[in-house]
RNA sequence: CUCCCCAUAGUUCAAUGGAUAGAACAAAUCACUCCUAAGGAUUAGAUCCCUUUUCGAAUAAGGGUGGGGAGGCCA
């Protein structure tokens, strides 16, 4: 419907001021229901250099505008917005456009290509390193994530989930270190426990199956602990298989599935890294010093230089960062996309800075990332600080297990990342209109419940009549539904899944308002299937929107 | 000290440079013989401060104040 209207405009503004671009002319939705269904601030835009007074301008605009079956009436109003009024016909279209290709609807072609290929898109989210269970921060970033990897399916790109996580380095040492204490029953308290280590309880756990000689899967392999206590390499192994094995049950708890899997391992063993080194001393952007290998990352605007090879030979772990982001480049990634907690913001400018010393050809803005914000959690007016198990921070599977899949997903989805939030564990729990999650989904629910009260024909209802929905209600509810693929679209293109969840909450607002105002099981069989029609085209909305939220969309509740 | 993010109603959050800044909770009021009251209707209440750009700023630019994060040869 918008890029009708844009149709209309495009040559009479052309016909106007020759100069115009097609993509400079604004068609937006206003606020207020009196003001239209869309609005245009050309006449405004054009005042200026047209020297004109805009209103005059507008008015020349409508004379020149050809008719349109779907306009009912076009306006001039304020300054000088032009305020584009839909009839019935619009109407009537835009539902059965949403009943005709349900699942479908709300989708764009913006990811494909000029060949109407879809467009490769990669998305790393969570990647977090096996050295705990998954907190609240990694849950915010797989629900961010998730979701923004179904928005861009939406929109048309081809997508592919990745997960990173480093399988060696230091942290891993730290690890192997605590459960090889652990495993001689030194516990955090004692002086001999190693000063970086991990002190969760899980470690307990790993250290006991260790000694029980207890077999892990995980990614297609098995894992069998050998039990003895002086192993560190078998120890390494199963307890970084056990903790990755236990984040691959968090992540099945909150229906989240990763296309693929990279070990920061194997840019050792491929060469990636060596090739990585050898190009960036090449390029002339290293030096040594304090027998260290370093990369002038100032070069390409960050405020200091960085080491890649460390003065007792090994490398750091921004060499792989470099090294794996060429990776993804050399798999044909144009575009890539990364989600991580706000706390790494300063890899950013490191790895970009990396990318441009290779000289390869990768734009500077790669990749691009989402970050997000910290997390607290609230409960009984307090904030949780810590989980038992893992002894200093909460756990994502804490909050599944207590509030459940759908309602986590929500609220860590629902907010602008930037912004830090505050997670209510009460208000997460609550079965009523104060949850958003509920509210929408109950709308869902309760329009399966008129309709298998009906128990008609669903597909009778694809091609009503529906002049008779004129009340307020409906013309709202209407309008609302329309907006759907806009907010798609905007959705995709800021990267910002929350707006999807603000939009199904007005849309399930308008439903419930409009379910207590009217009737819809009416005698009267026009009125009833033209109801029926909209509350169905206002089910398929609210279930596409809390697909792409990765939140179920329940038939009863 | 430097860099990044944030600041909107009592609270938790919205708002593609547009028209009267939206919800929800909390507060006050109303209606259950009615397709799920897990819902609805009504009232009251907010853009941290200063300056600039613009026909027009919560939004952009500059400067403050306050909160969070990052400044390792850790990730």
């Amino acid at each position: 419907m918008k890029a009708h209207l844009l149709q209309l405009l495009l040559p009479v503004a052309q016909s106007i001021y020759p100069e115009i671009l097609a993509n400079s002319i604004q068609l937006d939705r206003p606020k207020s229901i009196e003001h239209g269904d869309f609005s245009t601030n050309l006449a405004m835009m054009l005042a200026k250099p047209l020297k004109k007074n805009p209103r005059e301008l507008a008015a020349l605009i409508i004379e020149k505008l050809p008719a349109s079956t779907f306009v009912e009436k076009v306006e001039i109003a304020g300054a000088g917005f032009i305020n584009f009024y839909l009839n019935e016909k619009a109407r009537t279209f835009i539902i059965h456009e949403i009943l005709k290709n349900p699942d479908a609807y709300g989708q764009n072609t913006s990811g494909l290509d000029e060949k109407g290929k879809p467009q490769k898109v990669q998305i790393e989210f969570v990647s977090a390193n096996p050295t705990g269970p998954l907190h609240v921060g990694h849950g915010r970033g797989a629900a961010i994530g998730d979701s923004l990897a179904r928005l861009l399916k939406f929109n048309g790109w081809d997508v592919t989930r990745e997960f990173y996580y480093n399988d060696a380095g230091a942290q891993i040492d730290n690890l192997t270190k605590s459960v090889h204490a652990r495993c001689q029953n030194i516990d955090p308290s004692d002086p001999v426990f190693p000063e970086d280590g991990y002190r969760g309880e899980y470690i307990v756990e790993i250290a006991n199956a260790f000694l029980n000689k207890s077999s892990i899967k995980c990614e297609g392999k098995t894992v069998i602990a050998s039990g003895n206590i002086n192993d560190l390499e078998s120890i390494r192994q199963f307890s970084v298989a056990s903790l990755r094995h236990e984040q691959d049950q968090d992540l099945n708890l909150f229906q989240i599935k990763f296309d693929v899997f990279t070990l920061e391992s194997s840019l050792y063993q491929n060469g990636q890294i060596e090739k990585v080194l050898v190009s960036l001393v090449k390029n002339g952007f290293t030096y040594e010093e304090d027998h260290a290998l370093w990369l002038k990352t100032t070069d390409f605007g960050d405020d200091k230089n960085r080491v890649m090879k460390k003065s007792d030979g090994g490398y750091t772990y921004f060499i792989s960062d470099v090294a794996y982001h060429l990776n993804k480049w050399e798999r044909g990634f144009k575009r890539v996309i990364n989600e991580q907690g706000s706390d790494h913001h300063s890899t950013i400018m490191r790895v970009r800075a990396g990318l441009q010393a290779l000289k390869v050809g990768i734009p500077k803005t790669y990749p691009e990332y989402v970050l997000h914000q910290m997390i607290t959690v609230m409960k009984g007016g307090e904030e949780v600080k810590l989980s038992k198990r893992a002894g200093s921070y909460v756990t994502l599977k804490d909050l599944i297990d207590e509030v459940g899949c759908d309602a986590t997903r929500y609220f860590l989805v629902a907010r602008k990342p930037d912004s830090q939030l505050i997670f209510d564990i009460d208000l997460a729990k609550t079965q009523n209109s104060d949850n958003p999650v509920y509210y929408i989904q109950y709308a869902h629910a309760r329009i399966a419940g008129v309709l298998n009260q009906w128990a008609g024909d669903i597909n009778k209802l694809s091609n009503v009549n529906l002049d008779c929905l004129k009340s307020s209600q409906e013309l709202i509810l209407i309008k609302r539904l329309s907006e759907f693929p806009e907010i798609v679209l905007h959705a995709c293109i800021e990267l910002a899944p929350h707006t999807v969840a603000n939009y199904l909450k007005d849309c399930a607002a308008d439903f419930h308002s409009y379910y207590n105002d009217t009737k819809f099981l009416v005698e009267n069989e026009v009125e009833k299937l033209a109801r029926l029609s909209l509350i169905k085209a206002t089910q398929i909305i609210l279930k596409n929107g809390l697909y792409l939220l990765g939140v179920n969309a329940p038939e009863k509740m």
